[in-house]
DNA sequence: TTCAACCTGACAGCAACCTGAACAGAGCGG
DNA sequence: CCGCTCTGTTCAGGTTGCTGTCAGGTTGAA
């Protein structure tokens, strides 16, 4: 999943990127509306992490613009708590949730997770049956067969996280990139098709279908 | 679809016709005003991408002069975030649509996928239906009889996409040639005759009609 | 009948894709 | 400090499937 971070104080920004980064996904961290503004433009967020009190504006200034252009990326406000007004405001105007500063980074990858699934591109099902007997529980974090479960590592499941977004539909192995690798931590081999392959080892070859030139997509549930 | 490039940023221009490119398409790339007004008059483009600021002129100019010489070709206007009143005066003009600078490329093929639906030569419906059970679905990039999905490639896509452009109307294989290779990809043997076999193979014979000296044409669903 | 246009099976080149293996770095226990 | 495991990345060689070309057959018009 790829998630953006405007956050300008500098300790917490770096601590939220490491906690999400861990949990498999691409953060990229700005510390301004400008670099904010401009990055959206260019990538595909899954999530913006949106801090509203910034050096040049207000959080709420982007995320005007953002649904005025009719972005459905996942917004999730951070604010601090003497800024009630400014948090119920922010809900209105199109945010997904707000969480107040100082939170746990549990808590805030946890609402993370949740915003991406009930907006946006999200299929908004916890719980996706594949073929042959694979469920995927995205809220729980468990892939399981037939009841019995099968570990995953971050990566690997952060490959299946993003083809079950739209699932059905096909994901191109670029999207795959920019779902794993934020700026700065781009890779240039045939990483993608390595864990495609051993995601095939784990799950079965039949479960991630290849569409040669375009991409990758799952394979669904035979009716 | 034969598409036009006008851009004279090298990177851009090359990533945005290698883009372009993979999703079947013809694509010449010009970095001048002049070259772009040269090849108009002998090509028939189905789309214009149509920077607005280049060494020897406004795009603006060619839009301008497009519209005076009654071309219905679809142009999609790129600009930078700070010519806000050019972008504004080029829809005025009879720009199609624009996409704000810098974009990302999946984006921009969608773009340019939907203006060259709902103008010119287009047909502006996104679902066809063909004979026997056959639904086209231009949007999805989709082919499926009876509810159940035709894989196609992309050249097989473009063929057919250029044929269902005016459902019903013959289309010669000179058009074909021009919708599938762009300037110094051309082909020199029966490359169309042997797609078309092709997708007969994977449609029905019945699907796709030759008029003998003239062209192809679609099969219309028996009212 | 003759000729041009068209159809289609076969095949080689090539790029995309797959996968086993090697390697570096982090973490951990002894 | 060493050895072990686990994870992620890179590389190399093999495989697959798309594409363009050709050859030989078929169709249709004059």
């Amino acid at each position: 999943m790829r998630i953006l971070i405007v956050e300008d104080e500098p300790h917490l920004g770096s601590a939220v990127q490491e906690r999400l980064r861990e949990a498999g996904h691409a953060v990229d961290w700005f510390m301004t509306l400008a670099d904010a503004r401009a990055i959206l433009l260019t990538m595909n967020y899954d999530v913006v992490v949106l801090d509203l009190g910034l050096p040049d504006g207000s959080g709420r200034t982007l995320l005007r613009e953002l649904r005025r252009a009719r972005s459905t990326v996942a917004v999730l406000i951070t604010t601090a708590q003497d800024q009630i007004s400014d948090r119920i405001a922010g809900l209105s105007e199109g945010a997904d949730d707000y969480i107040v500063k100082p939170y746990d980074l549990d808590e805030l990858s946890a609402r993370v997770d949740a915003v991406s699934r009930r907006y946006g591109g999200g299929s908004g099902e916890n719980e996706i049956l594949l073929d042959d007997g694979l469920a995927l529980d995205l809220s729980r974090h468990r892939l399981s067969r037939d009841g019995t479960e099968i570990d995953l590592t971050a990566r690997e499941w952060a490959v299946i996280e993003a083809l079950a977004r739209r699932p059905g539909a096909v994901c191109s192995r670029e999207r795959l990139e920019d779902a794993l690798y934020g700026l700065g931590e781009e890779v240039e081999s045939n990483a993608i098709e390595v864990f495609i392959s051993r995601l095939r080892k784990k799950l079965g070859s039949g479960t991630i279908i290849t569409v040669r030139g375009r991409g990758y997509r799952l394979a669904e549930p035979r009716a």
